[in-house]
DNA sequence: GGAAACCCTGGAGCCGCTACAGTGTCAAAT
DNA sequence: ATTTGACACTGTAGCGGCTCCAGGGTTTCC
């Protein structure tokens, strides 16, 4: 299997398929004459496994202690709670900002009347008044 | 007003004040004698102007924008209402995604039975199962 | 035998900072 | 007068997770 058909099998750019190969995520494939890489199940196995991961979110490092974990099975591997259980405090701190955000966009976008004419928008002016430390709509007092 | 007052004054460490110069978005201050930047009210005004967008998690090249139409406010700035919706559209596709990916973590974390003995650890196992192609919490069918 | 499509390596670029290293300046305490 | 400490400066490298490019080689098809 060369490397675009692993990319197509699993909708991974060829490049981060190298990519990954260089950090040390994907093991070395054997190479053909020609040097290309030449990829086996176990290699779409485990970049699946990757990207399945990466859907969740999970910076690069996490994945490969996971890998860890799989490639050893006999350990105890306690510590998949606590990766699991971090990612998702990530996730929802981010999720809390992201709606505030939202809102905060929102109200930002009411303040225009449609007279988009110089001085009299209504966003820039919020925006500016931030300068005066007057509250706003982002940091309401 | 030296580079630290600024930076207490606004909260920005001051490698970013300086990295916000390099970057055009904030003029370049006076110096005095020995070298040392010299900042005016004007310049907390700007980095208040930045610091409020950025708190909006708009890009610095957006921030830039809006700070030309700042700048000259005799334009037609029409262009503002773009930005902010675009704005407001990334933050929503974000959303959505990251409410996705909590239930996926959730989902995920439930799979733990509690017995992490190496591979009887359901979340490994329903990471793994991805590789098969086999459903999975994060990609049901 | 020539063009298109694939492969390789190594390095740079993206974003928005952050963190140095190496040097200079200034004010207060000893 | 000197030493300490806090501040200032420039320039460069690093982070994560790719993405893209240059400059080359190979294979396949017409």
């Amino acid at each position: 299997m060369q490397i675009k058909e692993l990319a197509r099998a699993t909708g991974v750019d060829v490049e981060t398929i190298r990519y990954y190969e260089k950090q040390g995520l994907m093991p070395a494939p054997a190479r053909r004459d020609n040097g290309y890489r030449d990829y086996a199940a176990a290699h779409l196995e485990r970049l699946s496994f990757i990207r399945h991961c990466r859907a969740l979110d999970m910076p690069l490092g996490d994945v490969n202690r996971l890998l860890g974990f799989v490639d050893k099975p006999d350990t105890n591997c306690g510590d998949v709670d606590l990766l699991v259980d971090d990612q998702l405090a990530r996730v929802r701190a981010r999720l809390k900002s992201m709606r505030a955000l939202e809102k905060q966009l929102l109200r930002l976008r009411a303040r225009c009347s449609g007279t988009h004419e110089g001085a009299n928008c209504g966003i820039l002016e919020e925006l500016v008044s931030a300068a005066h430390g007057e509250s706003c709509v982002c940091h309401p007092a």
